[in-house]
DNA sequence: CTGAAAGCGCTAACAG
DNA sequence: CTGTTAGCGCTTTCAG
């Protein structure tokens, strides 16, 4: 058997209780006590056991993460900025891995009530007001990162604004015919990212047809729909080459509701023969990895420090748990590359 | 406080011993006691706590995966693996996060020591003897993906074969002088590369001289290998443009030792106004996300797959602690895309 | 300051 | 089959 806070003891002759105190660092030891169960304990070998601590601290120092993973790079990024931050704290991180939207709740429910971590992030997944009251009441802090409720602590970036000027550089460029290509409609970053479309061209004197939107769920393909939201390559090829088929309003502009929208649009528009940025003009959103490689102008999303933001926003509610909902929304940046260019 | 095992059995009028029974599906308990138990357990709501289960089993439940997190699609997809065949068995994980090699050997200790999980998996990372001796010692399974020790299980692509092949695909193709670029020399990766290299070339009646291989360590610049052993995107590019360079051999085609190796080599040779496969032919390994949109031929290694296996692998190890070591190797599959052509 | 003792919530061996 | 009890390894009163 490993060794206990029990062998320490009997090595250092003192009570548990004060092997207890020089690891923890009381102030209640006097230094030379500390100094010779230190001792003992770097002559044994000593590391204390998580777990039982866990069990008598009623803690765990453990953070849980529940991420949809289908989209690489995105949570990537962020998984990075949780983890660098994490690692300033004494903190471990488990990670819950959602592939089908169903089984986030029984992750929700897993955290919240085995208590086996202190607190939880979830990533891009609407909270239903049932899970939002129960976390409330209980004491375990969670934080949305990328979606929103009134009730709980949230990062996200705007949406809106986001497209908004992604759209608005578009305009500025001269277009004026510029359609927006979307992830299934109903989805939040969907509805913000198209108003802020919408706000953009009506600002301009610019009116939106209904032809000029097209989301994953008008493409009658439910497979389409499958993966994250509609969010996905095949739907941004599957869009753009309806697009490219009935376009009669002579557009020059595609806004695009993700950067894998985007590329899946591009390779759509190459397939048919056309040039980028000189047949159309195309914005992402997220820069993705893939963005830079392939010259996408995007819109930014600081998803890196959107990850340390969380976990610095967690520990604090470790610290104050009675500490009020905060909700915070940072703005996307433009990153101009090769894709956009002037009419 | 949150409910315990005693309400359940004051609640159901039976001892605690019994409420245990129910929950961990012991034989040992008539059925119909089971279903009072269970009854009670639905009506107050209780969830047995994480912690204390770990405590009293001495099983935490929790594995640990130890990752270099620098190079994106290579590690999710290795993650997804791992997920995926994790929640078939009642198992989370934790991610340690390895930005500097130095604190490798701190996650080692904390899993080995603090008792945090049941088992570690580590990620192309040397293991050291001194470590492998412990980990052996002690009841935690570890396992290495993508290195190799010959006293620990681990799972591994075949380096050496895949670049053989590689460098054959290359030969066929008509080429015969050949380039390797590679990361830092004394890695293993580089090492059983370059061997595979080599022996293509020599089985071909081709000679490899030294100006015809370039590592990252012979760029002079001690900042290129701080990333990932060198194997990044600025050697591919600084080692191509030295290839470029001082090519007084007519060197035709590239064998690049990563993918993101061949990406910055890429960038190079268009930089020159040269055009693949047109002017060099060139391939990868590893077959990362980018590979596909830039039409990257390359070496395909199942990362996806060997994920799962290294789950399977250490659950195989929970079970039978006494397993002998087990030495898997994958061989990676050639896959054709647009930048080799014939000579 | 320090030792003893009482839990933390659960499992498992032991009687019955 | 079931209740009781002794831990699992540590933290934290509570006396002294």
């Amino acid at each position: 058997m490993a060794v206990t806070i029990y062998d320490v003891a009997r090595v250092a002759k003192v009570g548990i209780g004060t092997v207890s105190r020089a690891i923890n660092n009381s102030p209640q030891i006097r230094p030379e006590t500390k100094k010779i169960v230190l001792h003992a304990i770097k002559e044994l070998g000593y590391t204390p056991h998580a777990i039982a601590q866990g069990l008598a601290r009623k803690k765990t120092g453990i953070l849980a993460a529940i991420m949809p993973f289908y989209t690489g790079h995105f949570y990537h990024e962020l998984l990075r900025g949780i983890m660098k931050t994490l690692s300033k704290y004494e903190y471990d991180l488990i990670l819950y891995y959602v592939d089908r939207l169903e089984v986030k709740n029984n992750f929700l429910n897993r955290t919240l009530q085995e208590r086996r971590c202190d607190g939880v992030l979830t990533f891009s997944m609407e909270i239903s007001d049932e899970y939002a009251e129960k976390f409330s009441k209980s004491k375990v802090p969670l934080l949305i990162v990328d979606r929103a409720h009134d009730k709980i602590d949230c990062i996200q970036v705007k949406n809106e604004e986001g497209a908004f000027a992604a759209t608005k550089h578009l305009i500025e460029l001269g277009h004026k015919n510029i359609a927006m290509i979307s992830g299934h409609k109903e989805s939040a970053p969907s509805r913000e990212r198209y108003r802020g479309y919408e706000r953009a061209m009506q600002e301009s004197g610019l009116t939106v047809t209904p032809d000029l939107f097209i989301s994953a769920d008008a493409l009658d393909n439910p497979d389409l729909l499958q993966q994250n939201d509609g969010f996905n390559e095949h739907v941004g090829e599957s869009a753009m080459k309806r697009l490219l088929q009935m376009d009669r309003k002579g557009i020059t502009a595609i806004f695009a509701g993700s950067d894998i929208l985007a590329i899946g649009a591009m390779k759509a528009i190459r397939e048919a023969g056309l040039s980028i940025p000189k047949d159309y003009s195309i914005i992402g959103f997220d820069d993705i990895e893939l963005a830079s490689y392939l010259s996408l102008t995007t819109m930014q999303q600081p998803m890196y420090e959107i990850g340390c933001m969380a976990v610095e926003r967690i520990m604090e509610k470790f610290e104050d748990k009675e500490s009020p909902v905060r909700q915070v929304q940072l703005s996307p940046t433009l990153v101009e590359r090769q894709t956009t260019a002037p009419l």
